[in-house]
DNA sequence: TTTTAGCACTTTTTGTTGACAAGTGCTAAG
DNA sequence: CTTAGCACTTGTCAACAAAAAGTGCTAAAA
């Protein structure tokens, strides 16, 4: 356990590296303690004996170390209450009664990205709570259609189709056949229903039955609809531990520009706000990813804010907060 | 005009810089044309006066100028037939038929920037060509509703419209009206047709009309479907001449992440290959741009390949030829 | 008239050196 | 336990020197 001082003294290091990224001195917080810089440089060799701190070189300022983060998110930080300036400019974006939720959340990424210089990230999916409500198909000439789907939460997905010598007769059988027994479906067992439901019946009425199940089954099984945004790429650029770096850099653009990325940030289930500090996180060493869960009307995703080790953790955490809990509602 | 020798010099300094990115001297050139250092030197300084060349400082070897490129691209560039393994890649793409078109073209770009270390883009929209097809609405609760408009080339769009106090009857009535009236319309005549054609009616026989009316108008004036996608940003960091400038970085990403490069690379309206070097292009004076139209199927758009200024013309743009022409077949 | 050998000159790159600033760890005294 | 003082380390910056690459020009050769 820490005492009291080591405490304040690692609060301060954290929070003026965060605004300045310069390794931080005995002397400038000896004068904010009103102790000599010796007493502070034995409490700061004693924060680095404890992993806490670490210098660039042996005779430079101290810098906080990954662990030192953590320890910071965990126990010193204060949560503010979100700056009344960056709350007007995210209210405008929720008060828009125009937009569909997806629109909402991208735009007010966007926002936060802007006003902190971090990158922001979407990843949505419609959730499994969707059911099928209706399907609709819409031919377009001799061989093509269009078969469009419709969930109860009011997800639309729709694709192409070819189906040669299938009338329009069966498959609009067919369509009404899916409305009327397996409506109400959750979406992914729909195509389990389809098989041993639709299929039996199908294939005593409609002659081409074997090709028009396999078009069906196909459109079902390839509901996915994930949805990967990255806002404000080029803000990795302003951070001054990125813009000397260009391996760092292609690092991170690479995470960012493959779905992978998508798998690595999700990987945990957990849906209050978290913070991944460094290697704690897959994107690279040297960034912070803070990320949460949403879940709203059927789609559920999760949203990212991306920086350095040294963002600001108090300010990005408020905004999710203040995010979620708008979404939510 | 040019002498055949000054031709010869000008193609083998474009064509060595292209390949490495150091100023060339006239001792490389000397011996490849069989003369002294001396002649080419004359030469060069020839080329130099006439703009072709620049020397990066006084005494440094000569680098192809902005028209110098220009020159090389209209009088010296040979076109290759595509190199057999670049082309493999991309018929894998083109070969599965199981993919939209949207999605070939997604996804040869993406495989052209791996194969090629630049960044390409595709700026996708719905043509004006489309003509109303159909339009079906799923009521999803007693507020809100989906509305989906589909085309004759089976572009698919839908909306989400919340309606108060109109029961499900007058909807579909109006539903009815328009499939009846104004299907065949052009996309964008709609909201006119709208106006003169249905409002008059509905006016009579539905009771909130004006609600109605003022819904179904916004679904077809927000009928836009403007697609961006920038395929491998990172492959601008492989790029010796930008990641050594931050600054260039920054400011070829922000174009990137913008929706003005939309407006930006299709500012004229040809249809052929076209080849902006340098300052001819609006994304930055130090960067490429080769790009070209096309459509297929009422979708039109743009794909850009985007790179350097030294890229290899000769073969990005018979990679685009051939894209072009697998696209539109 | 064109080509070329030769040479003086420029600029970039690389390495060295020295001075200075910032900051540490340790010791010994308060 | 705190602190003043001091020796020591490292990074940064500027100045300088030497080497490398390449040019332009002149005068001779073809």
């Amino acid at each position: 356990m820490l005492t009291d001082r080591q405490n304040k003294i690692l609060k301060l290091i954290v929070e003026r590296y965060i605004k300045d990224p310069t390794p931080v001195g005995s002397k400038a917080i000896s004068k904010i303690l009103n102790c000599s810089s010796a007493t502070v440089r034995n409490e700061m060799g004693e924060l680095e004996r404890l992993n806490l701190l670490e210098k660039t070189h042996t005779s430079s300022g101290r810098v906080p170390s990954e662990t030192g983060y953590r320890y910071y998110v965990d126990n010193l930080m204060e949560m503010k209450k979100m700056n009344a300036e960056d709350m007007l400019k995210l209210q405008i974006v929720f008060k828009n009664q125009q937009l569909a939720l997806s629109d909402v959340i991208t735009k007010s990424l966007q926002v936060i990205s802007d006003i902190t210089n971090y990158t922001t990230v979407v990843l949505g999916s419609t959730s499994h709570e969707n059911l099928l409500k209706q399907i609709e198909v819409v031919p377009i000439d001799d061989v093509s259609m269009i078969v469009i789907i419709v969930t109860d939460k009011g997800h639309v997905e729709h694709k192409n189709i070819k189906l040669e010598d299938v009338s329009l007769e069966e498959i609009k059988k067919t369509v009404g056949l899916i409305n009327n027994l397996i409506s109400g479906t959750p979406i992914d067992e729909v195509s389990h229903k389809l098989e041993f439901e639709i299929k039996p019946i199908i294939g005593k009425y409609v002659k081409q039955h074997e090709q028009l199940y396999n078009a069906f089954y196909h459109v079902f099984t390839d509901f996915t609809n994930k949805e990967v945004n990255v806002m404000g790429r080029s803000k990795m650029l302003e951070q001054p531990e990125f813009s000397t770096n260009i391996d760092k850099i292609k690092n991170v653009f690479n995470k960012l520009d493959s779905p992978e990325l998508l798998n690595n940030i999700t990987e945990d289930d957990d849906n209050n706000i978290k913070v991944y500090i460094g290697n704690e996180n897959n994107i690279d060493s040297d960034v912070t990813v803070i990320k949460t869960k949403f879940k709203k009307n059927g789609e559920e995703g999760t949203i990212a804010i991306i920086g350095p080790k040294r963002m600001e953790y108090d300010r990005v955490v408020s905004m999710l907060e203040y995010m979620k809990e708008n979404i939510e509602r």
